[in-house]
DNA sequence: TTATATTTGTCCGTATGTATG
DNA sequence: CCATACATACGGACAAATATA
């Protein structure tokens, strides 16, 4: 069973991520659930360590997995989302934590910010993985 | 002048973003302007050409440059943001894209989707860089 | 236009540190 | 304490795209 084509125009990183992100989607490998270590993915798909870990970045970016040194790489599992209730007249727009942000809240990678700014001129800001914003009726 | 520090407990591609990033916001790289070739960094800073990548592989995923193969990496200009109105009642959720949506919409790295579901169940996703959602009075 | 140099993208290897199990 | 596994960092090589002469 041939899966990584190396010839492929489609780098082997981003095939192999596609792979991995296409049996999480299947259930393959369920929320919670450990993904093999870098090394085995390595062996398995015959490609070097550094591409396996190139393969990770790309899904650890999209906020599919998460990693712990020593321990393995994770399906990120669902948090439950609370409700935020919008401001009227408010504006929200989205963009990417700074590093410093990330540690500081302690987000996961991959893992947007929701700024609401009120009428008044007042920010609020929050995950986009642990809220859902409600716009009042 | 000595700015990077092998032995502090911050890895030195972090520390590099650092320095990078506050000269982009000290206006010493200014917005379309480009940085120094990575090989270039590496020499500068005495660090391999992976830690330089690693650094602007942070800013990157921080949606703060944008790096194009042959040519080099530039600071991101912001783009002007058109409004979106919400419907009132609807809900709005951030995630980042996946490769796929990425490359379909044309979406540059660090950018969120803003995805609005209306109360029908209706679903429009928008690029959190070109849009500022607005909530109706 | 053509050819050359530059620059980033990808891939591999090795080594060491550090956290987990 | 030990083995495993990920994080960081160095190096080299070649391909592909851009920029330059």
């Amino acid at each position: 069973m041939i899966v990584i084509d190396p010839y492929s125009p489609e780098p082997v990183y981003r095939q192999l991520a596609r792979l991995l992100r296409d049996a999480i989607d299947r259930g393959e490998y369920g929320p919670g659930q450990m993904l093999p270590a870098e090394g085995r993915l390595a062996q398995i798909y015959e490609v070097g360590r550094d591409t396996v870990r190139d393969a990770l970045d790309v899904l650890r970016s999209e906020g599919r997995v998460d990693t712990t040194r020593g321990a393995r790489t994770r399906v990120r599992a669902d948090q439950g989302k609370a409700d935020f209730d919008l401001p009227s007249g408010g504006r929200v727009d989205g963009r990417m934590p700074t590093l410093d942000e990330r540690e500081r809240w302690g987000l996961r990678p991959g893992v947007p910010l929701l700024e609401i700014t009120s009428r008044d001129g007042a920010k609020k800001v929050v995950p986009a993985d642990r809220f859902t914003l409600v716009v009042p009726e």
